[in-house]
DNA sequence: CTCAAGATGTAATGTTGTAACATTGCGTTT
DNA sequence: AAACGCAATGTTACAACATTACATCTTGAG
């Protein structure tokens, strides 16, 4: 006897096919991709990235207008991107140090922070490797 | 020996532009409110951001799309941006802790930081005063 | 079964940003 | 003055990203 699974979502397959990603992708990318799947509309992509987003399962990087998937495990904390210029990795990190850094300033100032976008831009460890800056 | 001074450019107009908001703007708004000074099209606009960001004289926030005029006097360090999500307004910071953060984090991964965007959303102390959360 | 709520489709439109190439203004060189 | 070089600007078109309004379909609760 078996359950009845719920219905499969776009929202679904949007979630599944950004885990499939190893960069970010933009809400066209995923279209075109997901066409065959039955996802026609750039509306259903964003209905379905503002789901998975309010739900923590995924994230927008705002310097790249581009959507990845939460590979963090943070619980509220505010994730810190790391994005590599040259080869698109960004790797997603929980970073107390920041989060301390956010509270020190938010005291500070009287400023009450709800919502935080952190995105370092740079170079990976591999890309310095395989080619270090001259 | 009185030197020569440079034509006024769009640029510079731009600049005087951002100077007198209170707010980011959007490349679009800054077209509109520049018309009369002869500023006609959006790649005009985006030129002169672009030479005004190089020039350290503006930044983008990235999580608005728009522009604001540098008020952080940071010496190469890089801005923190508080923004307010009720009343719009942003200010900037140059916070040690922050850069203490990335270099932090740096170390660990053995990323290199180039360019950092650090956007704080919330509710500016102005706002949590004047209607405080119930 | 029926109905309300939610999910999706459709189509248009809005917003932001860039590319490619022509033209203009102005200082320098000849 | 004429020719030149170069940066700034204009023009046009388009790419990329995002939202809106409304219609239709699906599903689960009652």
């Amino acid at each position: 006897m078996e359950k009845r699974p719920k219905r499969v979502t776009h929202a679904d397959r949007v979630y599944t096919y950004l885990q499939a990603q190893v960069r970010p992708v933009s809400a066209y990318d995923i279209l075109e991709d997901l066409r065959g799947d039955g996802v026609t509309a750039s509306s259903t992509v964003y209905r379905a990235l503002e789901k998975l987003t309010e739900a923590g399962k995924v994230h927008r990087i705002e310097s790249l207008n581009a959507w990845t998937v939460c590979r963090g495990g943070h619980d509220g904390k505010t994730p810190v991107f790391a994005i590599c210029d040259d080869c698109g990795a960004v790797t997603e990190h929980v970073d107390n140090d920041f989060a301390d850094s956010i509270a020190g300033l938010s005291k500070r100032t009287g400023f009450a922070p709800n919502h935080s976008v952190l995105e370092l831009h740079g170079r990976c460890s591999d890309c310095i490797t395989s080619a270090p800056t001259p």
